[in-house]
DNA sequence: CGCTCTATGCGTATCACATACGCAGTTAGG
DNA sequence: CCTAACTGCGTATGTGATACGCATAGAGCG
């Protein structure tokens, strides 16, 4: 079991000799830029060349420090997040605290979103995180294993709706907020989407009280894990 | 208000003339030969190149009938998920038909994952699927309002557990799943990762029942529907 | 039945990017 | 002070997206 050179360094395992000149590229300075240009302009603005420029070097010197884009971009994911949020006592505000921060590092880093995870986490920044998820079913009836499910599960739901929103809240749209309302209803039609058709006469797409999808669903998701909680008492 | 090149292809809004010669090439036989590709080989091997060479044409001959290779994106992810499944009556077997039908999706075609939806859906084959997902609550006493939110948030951690799941599925993991388990327990220590420690020690990275993450986390968020709609009646 | 106009296929060229390779300069430790 | 371990980086190569414009095919009009 061979422990890959990109987990290593994130742990800290790499001896550092220090035999030559002194370093004008950190790890950290090319991480931090990297994030900077992708929270500003997006992964795709990010290239090794544009990244070399503002950090005042060439291109080629940032292969020193990392040995491809690929491991940056792992490299960032690990940073980007930060220090979780200690969490209030009780589990249904603390994992709510969890998921808030969560979301906000989502919607600080839209970019996350797209580099793949790669495997199950083994990166010290996400099993931060998930430690501190699991910390917040302390003194809870809750198996390990149930514990375990439930963060996994707040995971996917802040995830799964950080993705949708990221691109709409990131201004790319090629239709207006106001446009949205008009085009979906008179593409939807009732004979094809019924349902559909249904909920927007409903009016669920006027431009009013939509941003409380994300606590409301997630609230869904707390009670039923409390359903399972109170069968334990 | 002006509905973008993309939509009115999809939608079929498009006059076609029928002047000139016949099309050796057509918009149906790209997508679904570009879908071929990103399925087999992953959305990095999907080249305009690679392609026309699949298609037996130039590189050139594509943009005849694509803008570019967003808009070729754009198309595959309406086509690739296909006819949402017919559900069965009651609308928790009926969801969790969808929510399954939805998950298989995304392992067919985990590139879907990483094509970022750009705005809310406005393509008729997501308005199909979210229809179908509505009408799962057709006879229930919800809202239109928290129907949606419902099949929201049903998505929201069906796209999530998709996505982290996704590339451990592809097996680009740089880890076996043996190695895992030893690793993380080496790497994560009671004094830095106290909840973590704990729930690993409790044995819930060995390899047995793992894949159950997924319909137990669905249960719970159905239990918190379900409590909703009690409550109505 | 040939003319014309629209659409199609595609060759060429350009520009952005990731990255292999190897040289040259720097400095800590012997 | 000298040498080995490191660093910065210039050059070169291969891949990919795509602008531009030419040549051609065939439907409908006269």
């Amino acid at each position: 079991m061979e422990i890959p050179r990109t987990l290593k360094v994130l742990w800290g395992l790499e001896e550092r000799r220090n035999r030559g000149p002194q370093p004008a590229l950190t790890l950290d300075r090319i991480v931090a830029t990297a994030i900077e240009i992708a929270d500003h302009d997006g992964l795709a603005a990010l290239s090794m060349a544009r990244l070399a420029e503002r950090l005042g070097s060439a291109p080629m010197s940032l292969y020193r420090h990392v040995a491809s884009k690929d491991e940056l971009l792992v490299f960032m994911q690990d940073a980007a997040p930060g220090e979780p949020p200690t969490l209030p006592p009780g589990w249904r505000v603390g994992l709510g605290t969890w998921a808030r921060g969560l979301q906000a590092v989502f919607h600080r880093h839209p970019w996350i979103l797209h580099a793949s995870a790669g495997r199950p986490p083994l990166e010290p920044g996400q099993l931060a995180w998930l430690d501190r998820g699991l910390s917040a079913f302390d003194g809870t009836p809750l198996t390990s294993h149930e514990r375990l499910q439930a963060v996994m599960a707040t995971l996917y739901y802040v995830r799964g709706e950080a993705q949708i929103m990221a691109v709409l809240l990131t201004g790319e749209a090629d239709v207006t907020e106001d446009a949205y309302g008009a085009l979906i209803g008179s593409l939807v039609t009732a004979d094809r989407f019924p349902a559909l058709a249904a909920a927007i006469a409903d009016g669920v797409f006027a431009p009013e009280a939509e941003d409380v999808t994300f606590e409301t669903g997630l609230s869904r998701l707390f009670d039923g894990i409390e359903l399972l909680m109170s069968a334990r008492n």
